[in-house]
DNA sequence: ATGTCGGGCCCTGCCCGA
């Protein structure tokens, strides 16, 4: 079973790269992070032709999750963290899917920081980890993926120096990262690939791309029962080539 | 500091968030 996460920066003005990557590499789960559209503006009929069925908590402008599944029901557990009723960012839904409760997320950016859009970001990654303790607890096999606009390590940045003041690499941002993963969850990627550069985001500026100026930015953690179902690991790379392309490329899973 | 996207809107060049 191959699970995907995409961060398509706007479902609409990416959709046709989203539907030839689905029909290329077929993956049977998908989570989709800044849909950048309002509920009723989900491109719901082109998934359903895709082969799709899916739930999406959408939003005017910004933020916006979804998921996929390809002949599998979805069946929702949640949509928004727990924790504060005041939050209306759309960026968390959750679903049991083929025996996998699914956790799709989009963690808040956080720049400027120092400021309010950090403290956020903080907050956040709070609520997350609480959440996340609660699913450990459940003991059923849970994946926890998304955009987390962390870099979990120096090995995650082309040039760490230039990021430290920023949101995404910040010492309290990578300590959040980790104080989400000693709950007990491993991150798939870096599982099979301990050593390798591993990017899954490249800026539109300065030729990022052609440069490999990267950030491993989104992420897979799985729950500690699936960790012997973990076959394999990548990331979509040549999509972030493509034309009218997101500025992440596709990671993706193999399980057993 | 800069760079480049999608989305939204005082409908079209500019602002926001990333």
């Amino acid at each position: 079973m191959k699970i995907a996460t995409y961060n398509v920066n706007g479902v609409n003005g990416r959709l046709p790269v989203l539907l030839r990557w689905l029909q290329e590499t077929q993956p049977d789960i998908v989570c989709l992070q800044e849909l950048k559209a309002p509920q009723e503006k989900f491109p719901e009929q082109a998934i359903i032709d895709a082969g799709y069925n899916a739930i999406w908590h959408g939003q005017k402008s910004w933020n916006g999750v979804a998921i996929l599944a390809k002949g599998l029901e979805i069946k929702e557990t949640r949509r928004g963290l727990p924790g504060d009723p005041e939050d209306l960012h759309s960026r968390y839904i959750e679903a049991e899917v083929g025996g996998i409760t699914v956790g799709g997320l989009y963690l808040p950016n956080g720049n400027p920081a120092p400021g309010p859009k950090f403290d956020y970001k903080l907050a956040w990654f709070e609520r997350l980890t609480k959440h996340a303790a609660n699913l450990l607890a459940s003991g059923k096999p849970v994946i926890l993926t998304g955009d987390y606009n962390v870099m979990p390590t120096e090995k995650d940045v082309y040039k760490p120096e230039r990021w430290v003041e920023d949101a995404l690499f910040r010492p309290e941002t990578r300590a959040a990262f980790k104080k989400l993963v000693d709950q007990g969850w491993t991150d798939a990627l870096r599982k099979l690939n301990p050593d390798e550069t591993i990017y899954t985001f490249w800026d539109y500026f300065r030729n990022a791309y052609g440069r490999n100026a990267g950030l491993r930015i989104d992420h897979f953690l799985l729950s500690p029962g699936l960790v012997g179902r973990l076959k394999a690991a990548g990331v979509d790379k040549n999509v972030r080539g493509w034309e009218k392309t997101s500025d992440h490329a596709p990671v993706w899973i193999a399980l057993d």
